[in-house]
DNA sequence: AAAGTTCTTGCACGCGAGTGCAAAAGCTGT
DNA sequence: ACAGCTTTTGCACTCGCGTGCAAGAACTTT
């Protein structure tokens, strides 16, 4: 007969009864900066402890306009660097009072019903860490109902209806070529990701115009179309094997970590040759692997944890007027090159 | 003036009233197993798809019991097998109509504000895919408001108030045990993961075990506080340190491939030995890398999958009794022992 | 101490849809 | 063509909280 249990759900109307007030007050109390009265908060709050009282961000966002949610859409699980990126993500939304609802969209040809669902689902905002959508998704997607934000992460993107918040990836990948250069490599080849349409990453042909500008004429390269170490590896023995073996790259310089630790791999099991002697290798993104005693890739850091704050702070802000913006990141020289 | 535009929210009445019948018909046709005329459910469906009308799943939580929207917990991002389950999971919730909040719980030392935080969303479902929270954590969640199931995934949990879906831990450890003993080796080092009290992996205390019921003794074990790779690497590299050379062990057990790959890469790049010449190395979960050319790790395999359709089974069963279940995975053999 | 300000608090209405039941419509057999 | 039955449709009420405004309380000023 004692009461021991909580009831099933407490609404702001028993908080306000228990603490003798009207329902709006409790709702205040909750409120970061509504006017009230700080013994009145006081006094809801502990009624609303004792009651074990939370607000009901469900009936919230129906309510207003907010939802402090976002959807996360991703499509590629096959590339270390995604774990990284939802862990700072979801840590900076976290911190912030934001949630996240994770949307897989592998196994769907392209994200119109995934945006469909997120509407329905009231988010505030769409963010995007994939690459599987073009033009006419976004577009369609922006005419449709409630759609707030469309934010690209990690890529750029030139489509006006959509923020995009990355790396500077054109200084990034001159800093890379330049580097390169400097080390006296003169025989690269370039592993490239999957070929899109939108949200490209400029970094294939950075590196090809600095290539070109220095020495005339533009470096080979292969392209993998999903980025994904152990693809990375296949394709990159059948190119390999297809030379003759005088003529090997000196160095490879890959698109990011995901193809390049797969590229590792294949030169030193498939081809018995030495990392950096024979062949070096260069990536992007320093995944926690590049680290390791087996790689000690040479790669470059995205300022990820900026760049997650940065997008927290899009979320908040009421103004649309570019908000784009390109983030420097760092240079990491390890073994690999 | 054209309405090429949708009009910020269509809602069932806009729809109702477009096809001639009641918004409550509206809702019938969106509904899978309703009784509707399938001319009327015909008739309703063009309507809102020329509206562009899809129905507000926050609205329907909020009238309803049901959200079809699970929390999950995670707080372990530096184990690459956490993508795998995530994709998993995701996709098998996703096909069957749930949506996932991805929670982060890495910089909480306890997950209660992370469950009180998915209790404010509605959440169906909490489910946990990590190791922090114990017995107090649970039964607080337990007592509070709305809480509907709490899923412990790839851990068992003895606690009862918890759904454990999992790999049988204890078979799976002994079918390992036993290959290892076949194939000779006598002297194993058994890297284990952090110590919890709830959601025990059994592996440890049954590899213990079968190894005491052989030979007379049991065998020497590490703990690593976190299933990262790179503090695997180092504390197995500290500890192999610690011995004459003469002793060392032929073969690491690791509670998990996260372990077994540090583990890899220590014996090779700190000490110059072979794998598995020189000491052999044993896994759990084959994530990805473990197949990589450079890896070849022997690992067991969980049917994870198998595991996220009977998840998705469990959040749409209405009876509670006993839905804990233990599947069976397979021993994936490579070269690495 | 009265009038003028500022801070707090209360309230009607709406957000978009589910539930369970009652009324209406469709169907069967004779 | 009508009773009897089944299928289909309509509706009042509810879920829990936000918005914007107006009334009330508390504090200043001269």
């Amino acid at each position: 007969m004692a009461k021991t249990e909580y009831p099933d759900n407490v609404t702001a109307d028993d908080v306000a009864t228990a603490a003798g007030v009207s329902r709006w007050t409790v709702n205040r109390a909750f409120k970061k900066d509504a006017s009230i009265s700080p013994k009145t908060r006081a006094k809801v709050m502990t009624a609303a402890e004792a009651l074990g009282y939370v607000p009901d961000l469900s009936a919230a966002a129906l309510a207003s306009a907010r939802s402090n949610l976002v959807a996360l859409l991703v499509d590629d699980f096959a590339n270390p660097h995604k774990l990284v990126m939802l862990e700072r993500l979801t840590r900076a939304l976290r911190s912030r009072g934001w949630d996240t609802l994770l949307v897989n969209t592998l196994d769907r040809d392209d994200t119109t019903p995934a945006l469909l669902n997120a509407s329905q689902r009231r988010v505030d905002a769409t963010i995007l860490i994939g690459i599987q959508f073009n033009d006419d998704v976004l577009n369609a997607a922006h005419g449709a109902r409630r759609f707030k934000k469309l934010i690209i992460f990690a890529r750029t993107s030139l489509n006006p209806d959509t923020i995009s918040i990355a790396v500077d990836d054109e200084a990034a990948t001159r800093e890379i070529a330049q580097y390169v250069i400097d080390r006296g490599y003169r025989r690269p080849l370039y592993i490239a990701g999957p070929h899109t349409v939108s949200a490209h990453l400029l970094r294939k042909e950075t590196f090809a115009a600095a290539w070109q500008d220095r020495f005339g004429h533009a470096p080979e390269s292969v392209s993998v179309p999903r980025y994904d170490p152990l693809l990375s590896a296949q394709i990159t023995q059948a190119t390999l094997r297809a030379r003759k073996p005088g003529n090997m790259p000196d160095v490879i310089v890959c698109e990011n970590d995901a193809l390049a630790l797969g590229v590792m791999d294949t030169i030193r099991h498939e081809f018995g040759l030495k990392v950096p002697d024979d062949i070096a290798v260069v990536g992007f993104d320093d995944v926690p692997q590049a680290a390791s005693p087996n790689y000690r890739l040479t790669t470059y850091r995205q300022p990820l944890t900026e760049m997650a704050n940065y997008l927290v702070d899009v979320l908040e802000s009421t103004d649309s007027t570019d908000l784009d913006r390109k983030f420097l990141g760092q240079l990491v020289i390890r073994d690999s090159a």
